[in-house]
Order: structure tokens, then C-alpha cells, then sequence
DNA sequence: AGGCGATGTAAATTAATGTCAAATGTTTTA
DNA sequence: TAAAACATTTGACATTAATTTACATCGCCT
């Protein structure tokens, strides 16, 4: 679970910005200055820090010059002043690393906190088993590297990415291969064969046949 | 130096970016629609996308949709409409970087662009076994040099930019050659044969073959 | 039971990559 | 400027991996 900052000195808009993030499964912790919040952040984990820039011991600017000397914790500024010069100022001079301004609603907020934490985890779904790292044409099921060949990949990333849902042997042909190869269909079955295997490889517990699961006569589907 | 997409149909706008950041030391590449753009970062190293939301050809937001099945290139984007779920479709829903609403100062634009290239600096990566010193065209492997010549600095390099993730041999092409050449032969593998020769020759007990990774089908990887 | 698909194994085929040496291109040096 | 030294490209060939095909057997569903 990731773990959020919110320096902000207004109670109200602190606590709904917590309540939303809590809801999307971040943990919170909340400052009214700047000082203490500076303290916590040298000696606890957090993810990201959420910085409003009116506060009542320092400005925001100067809470985030600070931090920059040792930390580049991702900071998202939330200011009242739609002031261009000082966007600028905070994106590019102190390295803030998002910017926003009131009024917001809260789901901006997690958009915002989100969309910077976006590059810390893999890309993935997270109720599914897999996920797919495509800058490394690497599939991962239960964070396991699978081991898969070129059309094995492409089978699977097709399945992934329309789970629950049957793919005819006709569709996944046209799909995978660039030439229509047509022939035999048979082929499709032996490269299911394989990712099946190779499933069962990391999780000797899966029943492979479960997760990619065989629609008699027409086709196949991964179930999420 | 690095390198700037620039996705706009107003050619008057886009050439005010682009002018400002070439003053700040990026390059860029403008394109006034959504297909070429996507076709572009298929095979060429770029940095980050600059992306307008109205585009002639497809919405900006399905650039931006059909670019993250492949990719997680930072996008900023840049729209005339100020609409809060606009934004958090783009942030949250979409894995855009960040959202810049029109009309903005050319500056604030390159305050966005540092903001969320500055992570991406992986010159001084701890934990690499490889150091780049671009002004003398030299590359260290574990605190040796390597003496490479100039094709094999270029493609070494950029694996060495942008590790664990597979460059196909046409990206590597296009990227390392000023003029594209037509036929691909073998040279990639050549060069890649001797940059693997010349690593063992400095660490005798390592395996060259893991650290540049042969992905079959693909391309090549380095492994950090 | 009978059909369809799954599974296992193996062989044949096709494709990608590695390797090497010769040919070509480029720069340096005498 | 010519020769030498080096860099790059190329094609032939070897090697390895991936894909397709084939066939025998098993099990499930209707």
C-alpha cells in the first residue's frame, strides 16, 4: 500500500482529499505546517507528497526548496493561485512534479497522485494474476517472468487483454500472424499446449486449464 | 539530447513549442496528426510526447490510448478545453504525464517537460555496471573502457540509456544511422557480436550474452 | 459409443541469430 | 597521394530456436 503526505492547513479539504484516497486503497498521513511535515518525511516511507502552498508557518515553495536538497519524492503542489509564473516556477525551478489548483474535486486529486506513482509499479491490472511489461516483451503471471516465444507472447497478450471473452481459433489466427496462414488449426492448439505448460511451470498449484479455458467448437478465453 | 514529440494540428502553435524548447536544448519533431505520430514512435527514440487533444485525423485521447498498449512514454497533454474530467480521464484513465490547458505560455510547457523528463536522467545510475561520458565518446564497464568505435558507442549507448527494454533492430537502425538504410542484413548482429567480444575482453567471467540480451524475434536488451 | 478436442512425442520445416571472412569504405600516416 | 590502418558492411554458412505438422492416445461431453 502506498503511503500519501498531505500538507495542507485547511482541515476540510485535507480530510476529503484523505477519505478519497483512502477509498482507493492509499494510506494518508495528514500536516497542518510545514515543519512537522518536513520531519516525518526524513524519517518514513512515503510514496508522495501532497503539498498546498499557503501554509501557516512557510510557504509551500519553501517546504519543497527544502526537501529537494535530500529527497526527490514525488511532490504534487495544490495551490488557490491559478498564477502561471508560479507554476513554472514550482514545476521547473523546484521541481515539483505536478501541479494543481483550486477548487478541485477530490478525484482530481487521485488522478493527479496516481498518475505520478503510475511509473513505480508494473502495468497492470491488479485483480489479475498476470501482467504485461511490453517495453520487455515479458509477460509476468503472479509476478513471475513466463517464458514464452514470439507467438506465444501474442497469443497471451490477446487473451490478456480481452479477458473473459472467446477468441476463435479463426480470430486469433488473423490476429497473431501477419500472412493468413489458414492451413491447419491445429497449430493454435499446440501453442496453447505450451502457455499452458508454462503456467504450470511457476504455479505448479494453477489448473492451466481453468485459467485459459477451452470453449468446445469455438474457441478460447482467459478468465480472470 | 533529448527529444520531443510534438502532436498539433496548429502549426503556429506548435512551431512556438518547438522554438522554445530547441532554445532549451531538446530536439523535437512536429506532426499535425495522430497516425503519423504513432507511427513515429514506433522506431525512433523519443522522450516524451506533447500531445493535443484535437486532432484531425483521431482524438488525441486515442493517441494516447492506442500508444499505451506499447508503450509508456511520458505524455503531457495539451487541450483548449479546461474540463476537471477531461483531465482525470486523461490522467487516470488514459496514463497521461501530465495536462496542460490552452492558452499557456511557451514556458510553462517547458516547465512541464523537465518536470517529467527529470526522472528519467539514468546517466548516474548507481547501481549500473556502465558509465557514459558523452563528450569523450568513452563508456566504462566496470570502471574500465571500453574501446569502441563509433557505431558500437551509438548502439551501446543507447541500450545503456534505456535499459531492460528490447530495441528491435529497426528502431536501432533509424536511431543510430543518419540515413535510413533499406536493407537490414546482418550488420546490427555484427556490431552487437563485437560489443559482446569486447565486454568479455575487459570481464572475462562474465556472460555477455545476459548482459545485451538476444530477444528473438525482437531485438536486443540490456540488463541492468 | 462416437466425436471432438487435449495431450504427448517426435520429426520436419522454417526462421532468426551467430560467426566469420572477405569486400568495401573511411581515416590516418608516412 | 599512396599505403596502411581501421571501421563498416555484406554474404555465405553454421547454429540454434521456434513453428508447424503429424500421429497415437486419452478423456470428456452429449
Amino acid at each position: 500500500m502506498q503511503h500519501i503526505l498531505i500538507v495542507e492547513d485547511d482541515r476540510t479539504i485535507a480530510e476529503s482529499i484523505a477519505f478519497i484516497l483512502e477509498q482507493d486503497s492509499f494510506s494518508c498521513q495528514w500536516f497542518d505546517n510545514g515543519t512537522d511535515a518536513l520531519d516525518y518525511v526524513e524519517n518514513n516511507a512515503v510514496d508522495l507528497m501532497l503539498l498546498d502552498v499557503g501554509l501557516p508557518d512557510m510557504s509551500g515553495f519553501d517546504v519543497l526548496r527544502k526537501l529537494r536538497t535530500k529527497s526527490d519524492l514525488p511532490v504534487v503542489i495544490i495551490t488557490a493561485r491559478d498564477d502561471e509564473s508560479d507554476q513554472v516556477l514550482a514545476l521547473e525551478g523546484l521541481g515539483a512534479n505536478g501541479y494543481i489548483t483550486k477548487p478541485f474535486s477530490p478525484r482530481l486529486v487521485v488522478a493527479h497522485v496516481r498518475s505520478q506513482l503510475r511509473r513505480d509499479r508494473t502495468d497492470t491490472n491488479p485483480e489479475s494474476k498476470f501482467s504485461i511489461n511490453q517495453d520487455m516483451q515479458k509477460i509476468l503471471f503472479h509476478n513471475q517472468e513466463l517464458a514464452l516465444t514470439q507467438t506465444e507472447f501474442k497469443i497471451l497478450s490477446h487473451l490478456i487483454q480481452h479477458p473473459n471473452r472467446v477468441h476463435t481459433r479463426e480470430y486469433l489466427m488473423n490476429n497473431i500472424w501477419d500472412k493468413p496462414k489458414g492451413s491447419d488449426k491445429k497449430t493454435i492448439n499446440t501453442h496453447i499446449k505450451s502457455i499452458r505448460k508454462r503456467l504450470k511451470e511457476i504455479d505448479e498449484s494453477c489448473d492451466p486449464q481453468k485459467l485459459i479455458l477451452t470453449n468446445r467448437g469455438i474457441g478460447y478465453s482467459l478468465i480472470e
